[in-house]
DNA sequence: GCAAAATGTCAAGTGCGCTTTCCGTAAAAA
DNA sequence: TTTTTACGGAAAGCGCACTTGACATTTTGC
């Protein structure tokens, strides 16, 4: 699964911690998202998808082959 | 997080192992969505979507408040 | 060029999503 | 009544999402 959270979040300025605290989560968590280290919960993908007043579909990319 | 599970199987009118089977996951893990034991994966969801022909959003419901 | 700010990343720990296995129950079929 | 079908639910185990903490590396601004 791909994602656009690097791109949106540096389109709104911010820096990874303050978007961790919007979404209250560790910086760590959108540093390993943006990474691509691992996928997140459902319910951090809406917090997400919320706070960019976007839909979850919009920023995360379902990828077929998963792993 | 409620979800529209349950309402959305019995309109194809397939069992819960058939949906299971499609979505390559056990039986007790659909039973345990439909009865709110806990959320899917995004990845899970995605394939539910997918597989209903909607957004994870239609399907998903987020609320606020949860733990 | 230098210091501070921002990001990358590792390690260890917690909790949950999902699995397999097993048993209980209700309803329909026989 | 007995058997079969569909669902509910619990227990144990595994891997991943997320945390705190610490340190390395890159980027920014003076």
């Amino acid at each position: 699964m791909k994602n656009r959270l690097e791109e949106l979040r540096k389109a709104k300025g911010i820096r990874q911690e303050a978007l961790a605290d919007a979404l209250e989560v560790s910086r760590q968590t959108i540093g390993s998202l943006e990474n691509g280290r691992y996928n997140p919960s459902i319910m951090l993908a809406f917090k997400i998808a919320r706070y960019f007043g976007m839909s979850i579909e919009e920023i995360f990319i379902y990828e077929e082959e998963d792993k």
